[in-house]
DNA sequence: CTGTTAGCGCATTCAA
DNA sequence: TTGAATGCGCTAACAG
């Protein structure tokens, strides 16, 4: 059932050796390098491809270019089910795609911690360029970054920017500011002056900077209030809402830190009784599939994970190709979307 | 900012030198064949890699041993992001995290279609091994496999197991069928006897392995309808099942192929007027994280994605270290996940 | 237009 | 216990 022994591929120069001419001639009819290569002799070099279903190797080939035409994506994330989040799925699939446009294959890599990045370092210096996906605060991810970046490969960061004391970084990330800016605004607008932000215990940039949008837009209107919950555990999450909402009825607006916050939080309003949007405004942020599954239809910004994606292996190639980075980073706007969970208030005390 | 000039990185040649031994006692000492080197040598050899930081290159290594340390995961899904599927992320997570430990790396490579297939062939050849991710219909999972097959690597389905005609495969899956006849016994067992079946349009097997089940288990015992509806819709999905539950009032059952079409089910109960699980029961599959959004929570049956993962990468690499697959491949069972969609049925008219 | 030379980094083989 | 030679497949540079 199983044929244990590999057939041996075909190299160049078996298909010169039935071509009846040199290695570097098939190169060249290989790497379309037609010009230099008389139409007769290109015939012969073709045919002997086709019969021996030759195939570059790219092995020999990275050597000698000393690129390997694969690239990373090295997800910092304390779980092992690193590609949990969608964000992070959206991401690779877009390098994925962009990179195989120019030949390129994506590498997936997880890290749980520090010593496990170190763990998997050496089969991460191997790759041409790595996108990194990084988490925690700010100082962690610098080390983090630090430790990659002493593998002298060029990265891009995404979601983050903080490319300071790398000497060969780039950036891709959204404005997730400006989109919790926005989604304050329409929560305020509604009337709301007491809010709730809900995010997870350990951050990552995007989280931080959500936070930050929804304090710099209610400030001097109205009061936050941030509690902290994992979000691997959803149950847990409902509960915590629904206990603060019931100690502190006064908040008028949750906002989610992304839609699974802004989800819990609807199901925690509805187990106490309140109704959204008439006594509370819930909103999250990112906008993935798994919103529609809410009721009612969550408030929510959408994030372009996957041309964040598609950016971050276009300046990669870019890169490797011109030697050097576009200087500066990509920043992406992120997208309303409107759902039933922000209308204006009908609080019962006022 | 950017450094173009890459700082070449050292060789065992530039240790072999520094230390004042021969490239062999080097390469020796590196891959731990310790006991052809002497404790003296050992320490020198080790001094002078720490100085100049030197870490194998596995371009040379792979061309040595024609093996490139790197596995690959096609997925073949008409969906451009086609890791937007919980199901294909986890089984990549698992696959990821497990390599890791034997020094491979994943590439996740995606193919909407045979023509996109056949564009990426030449960067998948370069791999050690496959794991494949198949859809659509039999007759085009042969195709899409024997096409792949043709590379003469050894691959792993994910999820099917069409393993026939291929040379050098084995396979992953899990216990879809015999899920889908739990699901339905439970439904049964409350009263059901008009079940609607809801699936995509297109189809890959874990969905014709749960619809056979749902069928088998129904046999003789009720009726069993199919819909099939887009799942990138969901707005869509649940409209049609709320007209189909309309015009159908003797329905009593709604099983979803998946979480998704068992939460959109949810929604339509909703919107019509149907109680769940009095007058409606409703179950999904997969038992990912989302489901914890569904309002009553969905019964289902947790699919091990993550360990069809971690099992296909161990196959994959044990085919290669012996060179020969197990015969066979691997079945996981699912384990329900009971929530509050399905119990005593009382309908209005008996 | 085509061929020759050389060497990328490594590990197997064989010799010392 | 250590070293030297060899070649994996490919392509840049140069020679013809």
């Amino acid at each position: 059932m199983t044929k244990p022994e590999m057939p041996k591929r075909s190299s160049l120069r078996d298909v010169a050796l039935l071509a009846g001419v040199s290695v570097m001639t098939v190169s060249n009819v290989v790497n379309g390098k037609t010009s230099r290569v008389s139409e007769d002799v290109r015939q012969r070099v073709r045919a002997a491809i086709a019969t021996l279903n030759y195939r570059t190797q790219l092995r020999g080939r990275s050597l000698r270019l000393a690129r390997d035409f694969a690239i990373g994506l090295i997800v910092l994330h304390p779980e092992r089910r690193f590609l949990n989040d969608p964000f992070s799925t959206e991401v690779a699939a877009g390098m994925s795609n962009q990179l195989a446009l120019d030949g390129y294959g994506l590498m997936v890599i997880g890290a749980q911690d520090l010593d496990d990045l170190k763990g998997k370092l050496p089969r991460i210096s191997q790759l041409d360029a790595i996108a990194v996906f990084g988490f925690g605060e700010r100082a962690q991810r610098i080390a983090d970054y630090q430790v990659l970046a002493d593998l002298g490969l060029p990265m891009v960061l995404v979601g983050d920017d903080l490319i300071g004391g790398l000497p060969d970084a780039s950036f891709v990330r959204q404005e997730n500011e400006a989109g919790a800016r926005e989604l304050a605004r329409m929560v305020l607008d509604c009337g709301a002056r007491h809010i709730l932000f809900v995010r997870p215990i350990d951050v990552w940039p995007a989280m931080t900077q959500r936070e930050r949008g929804a304090r710099a837009e209610a400030s001097g209107r109205a009061e936050v209030e941030t509690i902290a919950c994992s979000e691997l555990d959803f149950v847990k999450v409902v509960e915590v809402i629904a206990d603060r909402l019931v100690q502190a009825p006064h908040v008028d607006a949750v906002m989610g830190g992304n839609d699974q916050y802004g989800i819990a939080a609807l199901h925690a309003a509805h187990r106490i009784g309140r109704k959204v949007p008439a006594e509370l405004a819930v909103t999250g942020f990112n906008g993935f599939a798994f919103r529609q599954f809410s009721s009612p239809l969550l408030t929510s910004m959408l994030s372009p994970a996957y041309d964040l994606g598609t950016e971050a292996a276009r300046r990669l190639v870019a890169r490797i190709i011109t030697g050097a980075f576009d200087p500066g980073g990509k920043v992406f706007s992120v997208t309303p979307l409107l759902g039933q969970t922000v209308g204006p208030l009908h609080l019962k005390s006022a």
